[in-house]
DNA sequence: CTATGTGCAAATCTTTTGCAGGCTA
DNA sequence: TAGCCTGCAAAAGATTTGCACATAG
């Protein structure tokens, strides 16, 4: 991990209340090291910890990811109901969901124009808009 | 199962292969009996069967859902990272999804409208494009 | 009669949790 | 030092599977 990754992220750590601690620091730097965004799952996340030379169990991945989701540092992106997928980028874009391979990666926000959405129920209010755009190969 | 629900399933049935058996001529009629769209968990769906005195196995749930899902009766829908849920309306609409309750219901079709969607990666179609808006209580 | 379908229990897979020891502030 | 963290193994919850029996065509 190069200085300017462990900078960045004691940085993104430090606008939580998380204590940076060294297995947080490792998984911190693979998501905002070099200040992308990243999808990743635990299972994909915990590979490239261990692939750094870093030691990190896997309940701990889980258990890190999940708190970075509740510090708000991260968000939870559902498109598969058999794992669970979090991005780094926390304002509401929508996603490209590649079915092949099942790899998640942002669409260009810019280009989506939603022009009206449903009315909402009385008494209800927009958590959150998900939009998956879910592609295949061609042919 | 009034005679209506089980001429409706058998019709549903009947539009694949898949054999017009006890257990899924249950299921079928909770689903389509009164030609109206529903969306279920697997383990909403067998209790509600248990519910009407017919007796199917929950294994024979997930197996008949997932049946129907190949078959091209329903489709699934991705909300929750920890369960399935199954839609027995077919076209590409949105969904609302009640966070408070795990509430699964569509959403007036007719009122989303999608100026531009985000360009597509070289080499990929789009295969479906999923809006879910997650709704909590107001207040 | 033969291929399908069903039920049960056990297996699988992802994710969470309990607890003992370790580390940050 | 006190409270938060981590790791391991075990637990939990959803879904699938293997296999013997039942049933539709």
């Amino acid at each position: 991990m190069t200085p300017e990754a462990l900078e960045r992220s004691k940085r993104w750590l430090g606008q939580s209340d998380l204590r940076p601690t060294r297995q947080r620091l490792a998984l911190a730097s693979l998501l905002v090291g070099d200040g992308q965004d990243r999808h990743v799952t635990a299972e994909g996340l915990h590979e490239a910890v261990l692939g750094t030379g870093d030691k990190v169990s896997l309940a701990t991945v889980y258990n890190t990811l999940r708190a970075f989701c509740d510090a708000g540092l991260m968000q939870e992106v559902t498109v598969d109901g058999s794992r669970s997928y979090f991005d780094t980028r926390m304002d509401d874009h929508p996603h490209f969901y590649l079915e092949d391979d099942s790899h998640l990666t942002d669409a260009p926000a810019a280009e989506l124009e939603i022009k009206a959405l449903p009315s909402v129920p009385e008494g209800y209010e927009i958590a959150k808009v998900d939009v998956v755009i879910r592609l295949r190969k061609k042919g």
